[in-house]
RNA sequence: GGGCGUAUAGCUCAGCUGGGAGAGCAUCUGCCUUACAAGCAGAGGGUCAUAGGUUCGAGCCCUGUUACGCCCACCA
């Protein structure tokens, strides 16, 4: 019989397992009548991107789901592929071009700048396939997607059309979010709030017919002044009713400004008037188009200040502050100066102040879109869990506003709508028109943006599967089952996604979303580049191994919480394959060529033997709720004690010298038995360390199918044994209370001694007589012996009382009373409080009253049963009293 | 300003439907017992943040408070 090696080493066949299970085909979905399907499709990691930590959790649930629908017999599809990301990509191109040649953008031109980009894609776009192959991703390799590839680029296009040919998008000269230092507008998902400190500047502003008195507004923004159109007031503010319709002049470029009511103004916040500037606060944009006031824009796209600041014209926006506010003092036309603190809108790229700018944009309109998005969460066509993130998406979706989907960048899906450069005229459709619809010319341009990453992202479900195209693949795993994702990427990604399904498909993307949280570091700080603080997952399998760091990635986590990434943690992962690996290893060790007989084995089953089968099958129950229900943590703890602390602690031990006797017939039970049970814990097992089950698997004998396709196992209503784990469980009790007595009186735990027993019942009786070599080789006892009572039994011993039985254990050296003294009465003790506690139940009327009738007999029993013990501890203390 | 989460052993965290508080690590004691010292056996350690409420019964449900964290937000 082959063997495992003697030392666990995940090197030894991780890569090997996975190179398998791939060039056999086990990750390969294909439309299949015969079966159910089940989808995920992969959150599409940027191409720029490497693996982080919050991959390796991502992934590891996603496979873990995976891996379980497979063997439940569903045709299960995961989905892999990667996203263009255009921003972050474009950033990078941009970076190198300048390192290695020293060229900007523009120096190159279009064309050549994609050359590079597409390169890049091809050079580091599959770096993470490749990393995620260590991980044990086990996904169909052969559907593998990009969002720019062909069948992608032809949904975007679609999908704009139908949208723009349904009104749904349109192009407007709108205030959206700019980023003065990547130079491209972004949505409103991607400006980041950061409270910053900030002053109030109060500004005087001349009347103009009479020049020496003001009219004061608080800003924090004096260097937007030049951009004023007017001043607004709430038209019920009884300080400024009198003044409206009044002019005022914008302070040193002197443009005369009017004094309107709206109702926007906050009477209760700084001097409740404001000054309107529509062309950089997107307010005072609503009140300008209300109002119908000119919008001046006093900004070059840079942050630079244009030719309305006047002499200030050239001058980065806050050294302009600095110098504008300046001269106000000067002339003394600022009142005063208060700090504050004021929540300021980032780019969540570069972390630059956005700038609220005024340009030409496409949009979204997303009321249309949002209603049945919101609709379909709260009739259950998705679910999310945990569900408390539903709250957040419908918040999110109710205030929604438009998605401004354009973007000033080069990399990404090209906007499908051409100009005509004779008459202006646009024309969106699929591809570029020859002559101009409306006069015929030929000089035609496309529009020079590129789509938000996540507009293509958004149709991620379906576009992989083939659409526009009906597919069969898409008629057969449309719509998918779960998203696994984390919280951060709500707003961005499952939004969108869930309206686009909806609109394009008229069905949800997937019936549930699952949402995890962050990987900490050990001191609970966010993972992040710049603190340096990232642990790199790769380093941790060549270290540990993936099954490892699945397995730690697992257990002990709450969905949707955060986890701390812990070394300790790591190892004891580890430890836990280790201990797995060395059992398989004493099984195997202890198999021989033969055939196992079930049928035999069967027929022979013995006490142990029964009430492992018992337990197994129990854990199978729970462990396929527990998967139903998402509750992977509660999952793979179960299957972790299981192994660990039943079969390996317990049951291994108790058949130890069955496999070591003469008798055949048994030791095939035991074998049986064995192997019976590993089958199915690895089974259980696989999905969350599919490595190390798949190598042990390959040892059983008689298997000829790889675990990663077998069969999960069910449970059987005719493997549940109560009878047989009650009494194990006595036996177990007796066991720990006479190792407990070894231990605690310092007796070698290797010296052979003797035990007498006071049994409770025949029953109990008969059963200690059968359990004589479970004592022997689980607490070193010879003989055994009984007794009615006590005083019988002589002097020199220390004894325990358990439910159904006094065990005594004569002691050879002289025993020290005083310790035994200590021993009883702290067990008197705990039996003390116990029947405190449950007569105190039994006692109160209402308890017996009103609580369930099994809680209350079992409340009974319990007291009786402590009650019993009491007595026989009590009269023990008197015993050894007396001999002192 | 609004919303959410967390608070349980020295540390990191579980606790699935309300019914005698758990794990890993750390600590103490004893074991190289022919699967495993990455191990085995035994032990110690908790007023479940706090104040109320509901209930026969609360770590769990409800309300308030405190601390920490996160998300959202167009208060000049």
């Amino acid at each position: 019989m082959e063997n495992l090696a003697k030392a666990y080493d995940p090197k030894e066949f991780e890569e090997k397992t996975y190179k398998m299970w791939e060039e056999e085909g086990h990750f390969h979905a294909k439309v299949n009548p015969d079966k159910e399907p089940f989808t995920i499709v992969i959150p599409p990691p940027n191409i720029t991107g490497q693996l982080h930590m919050g991959h390796a959790l991502d992934h590891t649930l996603q496979d873990v789901l995976i891996r379980w629908k497979r063997m439940q017999g569903y045709e299960a599809l995961w989905l892999p592929g990667s996203d263009h990301a255009s921003i972050a990509t474009e950033v990078k191109v941009v970076e190198r071009l300048m390192a290695e040649e020293g060229k900007t953008k523009d120096d190159i031109g279009r064309d050549e700048f994609l050359k590079r980009a597409w390169q890049w894609k091809e050079e580091f776009g599959g770096r993470i396939t490749e990393q995620m192959r260590k991980l044990g991703d086990s996904c169909d390799w052969e559907r593998e997607r990009f969002t720019m590839d062909e069948g992608c680029s032809k949904a975007v296009t679609e999908v704009f059309i139908k949208l723009y040919e349904k009104d749904l998008i349109y192009k407007g000269n709108r205030i959206i979010n700019w980023c003065p230092d990547c130079l491209t507008s972004i949505s409103d998902a991607e400006v980041e709030h950061e409270d910053k400190p900030g002053k109030y500047y109060y500004v005087k502003y001349p009347y103009t017919d009479k020049p020496d008195e003001f009219f004061i507004i608080a800003t924090t923004r004096p260097e937007t002044i030049f951009g004023d159109t007017a001043i607004a007031v709430h038209p019920e503010d009884e300080r400024y009713k009198h003044l409206i319709g009044r002019k005022v002049l914008v302070p040193i470029i002197d443009r005369e400004v009017e004094i309107i009511a709206d109702e926007y103004p906050d009477m209760t916040k700084g001097t409740g008037a404001l000054k309107v500037t529509p062309s950089h606060d997107p307010n005072d944009f609503e009140i300008g188009i209300r109002h119908n006031l000119l919008q001046i824009s006093c900004m070059n796209e840079d942050g630079t200040m244009n030719e309305n600041a006047g002499k200030y014209e050239g001058l980065d926006r806050y050294d302009c502050r600095k110098e504008f506010v300046k001269e106000l003092q000067e002339k003394g036309l600022i009142l005063k100066i208060e700090d504050t603190e004021h929540a300021v809108g980032t780019c969540y790229r570069c972390d630059t102040v956005i700038e609220p700018r005024l340009s030409d944009q496409w949009f979204v309109k997303m009321e249309p879109l949002a209603g049945p998005a919101i609709e379909a969460v709260r009739n259950r066509e998705t679910v999310f869990v945990p569900e408390r993130f539903e709250k957040i998406y419908y918040h999110w979706l109710e205030n929604i506003r438009d998605w401004c989907i354009s973007r000033q960048l080069w990399w990404g899906h090209r906007i499908p709508a051409y100009y005509c450069s004779d008459c202006d005229e646009m024309m969106v459709q699929r591809t570029m028109p020859e002559t101009c619809q409306s006069c015929g010319g030929s000089h035609i341009h496309q529009d020079e943006d590129v789509l938000d990453t996540w507009f293509s992202s958004a149709l991620w479900p379906f576009s992989t599967l083939g659409w526009p195209d009906e597919t069969p693949e898409l008629e057969y795993f449309y719509p998918t089952d779960v998203l696994v994702t984390g919280s951060d990427i709500i707003f961005f990604w499952i939004v969108r996604m869930i309206f686009s399904g909806i609109e394009q498909m008229g069905e949800v993307p997937f019936s549930h979303v699952f949402v995890h949280g962050l990987v900490r570091d050990a001191d609970g700080r966010k993972m992040s580049k710049s603190l340096g603080n990232g642990v790199d997952p790769l380093e941790v399998i060549d270290q540990y191994g993936a099954d490892a760091l699945r397995f730690m990635l697992m257990i002990g986590v709450t969905p949707g919480n955060d986890t701390r990434f812990k070394m300790e943690r790591l190892e004891s992962s580890r430890n836990f394959a280790n201990k797995l690996w060395n059992a398989s290893r004493f099984v195997f060790m202890n198999l021989t060529d033969d055939n196992i007989d079930e049928e035999k084995a069967l027929k022979n089953l013995r006490l142990e033997d029964k009430w492992i089968l018992s337990r197994i099958n129990n854990e199978i129950g729970e462990v396929t709720r527990n998967f139903e229900k998402f509750e992977l943590a509660i999952a793979i703890q179960k299957i972790y004690e299981f192994i660990w602390n039943e079969y390996c602690d317990w049951y291994i031990e108790f058949v130890k010298p069955r496999l070591y006797s003469e008798d055949n017939e048994d030791k095939n039970t035991v074998r049986f038995v064995l192997t019976s049970v590993m089958r199915d814990m690895l089974k259980l097992l696989h999905p969350f360390m599919p490595f190390i089950t798949e190598e042990i698997w390959s040892y059983l004998p008689e298997t000829d199918e790889r675990l990663i396709a077998s069969k999960w196992p069910e449970f059987h209503d005719e493997r549940v044994f109560t009878t047989e784990e009650e009494q194990i469980k006595l036996v177990m009790d007796i066991v720990r209370s006479i190792r407990n007595i070894k231990a605690e009186m310092d007796v070698s735990p290797s010296k052979k001694i003797s035990a007498q027993f006071i049994p409770g019942s025949k029953k109990i009786k008969q059963l200690i007589e059968e359990s004589k070599s479970y004592f022997k080789t689980l607490t070193n006892i010879e003989t055994i012996g009984f007794s009615e009572n006590k005083e019988s039994l002589g002097d020199n011993m220390a004894s325990s009382v358990i439910d159904g039985v006094e065990i005594f254990i004569p002691l050879t050296d002289l025993i020290d009373y005083d310790k035994e003294l200590e021993r009883l009465t702290k067990e008197k003790e705990r039996l003390d409080s116990e029947i405190k506690r449950a007569s105190g139940k039994i006692n109160n009327k209402s308890f017996v009253d009103k609580a369930p009738e099994q809680v209350v007999a079992a409340e009974k029993e319990k007291l009786q049963k402590y009650n019993e013990m009491y007595d026989k501890i009590i009269e023990r203390i008197d015993q050894i009293k007396k001999q002192i």
